[in-house]
RNA sequence: GGGGAGGUGCCUGAGUGGCCAAAAGGAGCGGACUGUAGAUCCGUCGGCUGAAUAGCCUACGUAGGUUCGAAUCCUACCCUCCCCA
């Protein structure tokens, strides 16, 4: 009997383990495994999430997509929002102290942010839970008591802290507080797994030591690599603009995909899609050799990503709109409409300026006309580069720098 | 509690009375090239003014002051780092 389960938990640990950076410990989540084969007890796996971000994006998507794993696995999730060590800012990644957010700012996030990763998990084996529920109730003698339990060298260990403190920049003494705290949420929940990109390493080992100094079995824990933006260097996130929302437009998700450095193909086929890691292994050999032009496979990528979250025929649109605007330099077909009121117009002119500042692309008139003045602005394929009155009609289209299209339309 | 150093634009960082909207690099943006990108090269890079070899506004931690004139000098305050206790 227990032969039978050894091979299902094999090969549930062989989908597990795609892409991962780390599993602490292998013996361990295999022992837990088997376990809910053995008791059909299901596993707790805890990811926490930041609500000061509510835009979910690709990156975010490299930890969701495993916690779903786990979810047709049997087992369930808590979507854990740190609505309380959010307060904290949790400083891991950043330079400096993060400002703390108000309580409204955070609820009103962990709502728009918990709407969004049911495009990726199950609902029915999600709970959401909210740490504040446990954490603001710990007296001051509890948190001294979990506080005790660890020495400032250890904390030192972490190496934002340690850079920090080389490089003579200020930590927070609450900051400190911000591992434990995550730490304890593993306590609060009794994690089985928890979740993170290995930027979170040293938090989540943190969770596993907690657990056991209450008694608990340890959590597994297990890292994902750090998602690289579409710059191809920095950790994707909304701060660095290098990010892909997952709510994007069809049309410029895929032209962000496409806009990635080739050498992160293969990291996104691993971390984002459910393309066989054989066939990803084929397509890189032939790549490697000349065989494939990396901007094919890259499409293929961008094809894949746009149909996971928008649909097959939106996919198909979009490759036939990048095509079209990039390879041809035509306007695609889904071009965003710009509303022009007849009555703005005079003799049919509209100073290019009021058209540019409309379409909403740019932060200031400065940069507009910079744009315009640097040769970045195109009315029917045809540059306009003095600041002037254009001659506008229904259906003309505006190109605005490397990738805005708008397609005029009077009312 | 004592002593020292420092807070400059998105970031790093130079600037110590006018030539400073502030060097240099990075990021960003535009152009060329390309495969869309990357690399490379060129340009741009606070804002406003119907278009300017122009003017105005805001800006060098905060608030005042000195001066014809301050990021630069003075005073107070806030914040950070280092050393000692």
């Amino acid at each position: 009997m227990e032969m039978g389960f050894d091979i299902q938990v094999e090969r549930d640990l062989a989908l597990l383990m795609r892409g991962t950076e780390e599993i602490i410990d292998l013996v361990d989540l295999r022992k837990k495994l088997l376990r809910f084969y053995a008791t059909g007890q299901a596993l707790i796996v805890k990811e926490g999430f930041d609500p000061s971000a509510p835009d979910i994006h690709l990156g975010h998507t490299v930890t969701l997509r495993k916690l779903r794993q786990f979810q047709d696995l049997g087992h369930e999730v808590v979507f854990l929002i740190g609505d309380f060590t959010g307060r904290i800012g949790d400083p891991t990644g950043k330079k400096e102290t993060r400002k703390q957010l108000t309580e409204e700012e955070v609820r009103a996030n962990a709502a728009t942010y918990a709407e969004q990763v049911f495009k990726i998990l199950r609902p029915e084996r999600t709970r959401v839970a909210f740490n504040s529920t446990w954490l603001s109730r710990l007296t001051l003698e509890e948190i001294v008591t979990i506080a005790a339990k660890f020495t400032v060298a250890r904390m030192l260990e972490r190496e934002d802290f340690a850079k920090r403190l080389r490089e003579g920049k200020p930590i927070g003494l609450h900051e400190f507080l911000y591992p434990l705290l995550q730490g304890y949420d593993s306590v609060a929940l009794k994690a089985d797994v928890e979740l993170g990109g290995t930027d979170q390493r040293f938090n989540l080992l943190v969770g596993r030591d907690l657990q056991r100094e209450f008694g608990q079995e340890p959590q597994v824990i297990i890292t994902m690599p750090l998602l690289e933006g579409t710059d191809g260097v920095e950790k994707m996130s909304k701060s660095l603009g290098n990010y892909i929302g997952i709510n994007e437009p069809p049309f410029s998700m895929f032209g962000k995909v496409m806009s990635i450095p080739d050498t992160l193909i293969e990291k996104y086929f691993v971390l984002l899609t459910d393309v066989p890691l054989e066939e990803i292994q084929e397509k890189k050999r032939a790549y490697e050799q000349g065989e494939l032009h990396p901007k094919l496979w890259k499409e293929e990528l961008a094809f894949e990503i746009v149909r996971m979250y928008h649909g097959k025929e939106a996919a198909e649109k979009a490759l036939g709109d990048f095509e079209r605007a990039f390879s041809q330099g035509l306007c695609p077909e889904s071009a965003q409409e710009l509303c022009i009121a007849r009555q703005e117009l005079s003799e049919g002119k509209l100073w290019i300026m009021k058209l540019l500042e409309r379409t909403g692309v740019f932060q200031s008139k400065s940069e507009a006309r910079r744009c315009l003045e640097q040769g970045g602005v195109y009315l029917n394929g045809e540059r306009v580069s003095a600041n002037e009155d254009v001659v506008l009609q229904d259906g003309d289209v505006l190109k605005v720098g490397k990738k805005f299209f708008f397609r005029i339309k009077l009312v």
